[in-house]
DNA sequence: CATGAATGAGAGTTCATTCAT
DNA sequence: GATGAATGAACTCTCATTCAT
């Protein structure tokens, strides 16, 4: 029966994900939930012991979600620079995803919870993000396809300056134009050039 | 009576401004706003009709503190590069501010309220930024100080990266060599060296 | 305002009272209580911050009547057998008391709140009662009215006695003819003869 | 079958009787008592069809219990003094019980449920223990080891002192002290002493 | 017989907003 | 203008009981 149970778990997260994405983490209601999923309120209960505890259960699928694109992106058989730009574009397509986008409601989860340290999950994601940019920079300049004298802090900018498109998206919204001349502006300083 | 008034109103603004810096926006009750203020519940809404109403009030005085900064950063009599580097760690300082910093209470009441177009306070903000660093650093360029091929760009990257900064200093902390590193990155790639 | 307040916290308890009395302790919602009232659930919670603060409230204004009506019967101008007699059937018709008897809702109060020493409000009645049967006793022996070797312990005793008609009212009733048979059995004891 | 069935009846019971040894009637949820007794939500069920049902069973057994206690006192080769002071110490052990005492939990099920007459459990075991007093005291007086003009009310008023004592232990705690002076007091009144 | 996931009514509590004073 | 008591909708969470497996 735990099969069930962990079959109806991942339902509940698929539905509340949604849920998530289109109200954010504050203003989401248990109410809201029961509803999106068609279960009882009791129900979502025994799954989970409150929002938080069930946004946290979504974050942690998002995590593993998320390590697998990163992952990804390194497995294509490319150059680096294509790789590089392989990855920027996924990055790209989740800053400007309307629906089924996450962002608003994790950084209202983050404001909500201070989370210092490792526990922390945007911190987890920012860091495993400036590592592949920063092996996929380190392979550029050493294959002498890219110039960069400080390859960690070019790798932390490039995250940073992402981070900003992502934020932006969500407040005042940012259109494909917008981040595609950040990409290419960014390839450009590697001494790369965007077609 | 109207002088009073304003009085009255400018005084709320800047109790309530220092419960959204410690609250951030939708954590904030009345009950909260009206303590610290040391008025009654019906005071306050005879100056602002709800609690949004209370906070883009907040905003519009916070948007007159931005501008006054910008202009003195231009008023200085300094070359281009020392007054970019003047902005910038301007912008490092709202940052790395622990109290009296709203940067979490505007993205929570963003999140609730996606406005779009021109009445977006963080848009106004955003634009005024990249304009700032346009002109500074088209100036830089003209003068010889600076070296950049596109301008627009260049201004519009940084102020992105400040805001991955900003939101990322809410989220997981941003240490002030941190920004001192993007910083010195940014001024490297315009031609500039910081000591 | 503190006078209208206090005048309707005074009504709050009064009503609350009569609910206690006639649910007890646990049974009793706040939804009974604010509509025994007539008020509304949040106008409750600005007098009183749960049902145990409430109930608390109520015991304590109990407790003052208690205090009076033992006052009053040292008042009397009677022998030392007349008061004893007074002042035990003052407890019997505490007793027998059918509508407005608290007494099931303290036990039940007394059994969520295991309070141990002086603050326990039963414990404080008890010792009080004690006190004056004592006092009364110990006149009635000196004035060669009654006689008794341990007034101590005949005063506990008597006590013990009237809490255990108390308990047995709340659980398998108890008539006015059994406390009276008691109170005839007590003064027989204690060398008087109830007519 | 019915036999294997009965066996489970009897551990249910004797393990919920420790829940509510420990936490009372109301205050237990059929949650603790299925975990108490290691069996399922519904398996509860198969044997009784609520929580009022399991506790009325509980006090059933229980009443057995007291019933054997009873006749143990009378089986004893004793005088009727000593016989006497027996079934009270007995009394006071139960009283004095800090585990497995289930008197709370069967006061607050009273407070519950006032049921009137013959089907009081409460009430047939109070007359069971006057009728016990009785016919002791009975004895006693025969023998010419007490002296007692009205037995059946003296009988009355030892139960209602241990009344008060039982529920006085519930609700302000008594010592071992205190009940050894109640039931040297009581001996002392019919005349025999107690060293 | 036995299971335990599911139900849903209902309890406690909060809080933006109103309005008689 | 100013007050603050009052409102009531809405939210979180619990738990006795049921019923498909």
């Amino acid at each position: 029966m735990g099969e069930k149970s962990l079959q109806k778990r991942k339902y509940i997260l698929e539905k509340a994900r949604g849920v998530f994405c289109q109200k954010g983490y504050r203003a989401v209601t248990m109410k809201e939930i029961v509803e999106a999923c068609g279960i009882s309120r009791g129900g979502l209960y025994l799954h989970f012991i409150n929002t938080k505890d069930l946004f946290e259960a979504v974050l942690a699928q998002e995590h593993i979600n998320a390590e697998a694109v990163l992952r990804n992106a390194k497995v294509q058989n490319a150059s680096p620079g294509e790789m590089l730009l392989l990855y920027l574009n996924a990055q790209k397509k989740v800053i400007l995803k309307k629906k089924d986008n996450l962002s608003t409601a994790i950084y209202e989860y983050m404001f909500d919870n201070k989370i210092r340290g490792k526990n922390n999950p945007v911190r987890r994601q920012f860091e495993a993000s400036v590592a592949v940019l920063e092996s996929l920079i380190a392979e550029g300049v050493a294959q002498e396809w890219m110039v960069c004298e400080d390859i960690a802090e070019a790798a932390r900018n490039i995250a940073y300056t992402f981070e900003g498109l992502k934020i932006s998206s969500c407040t005042i919204g940012v259109s494909a134009e917008v981040v595609d001349k950040e990409i290419a502006y960014i390839m450009g300083i590697l001494g790369m050039v965007v077609k």
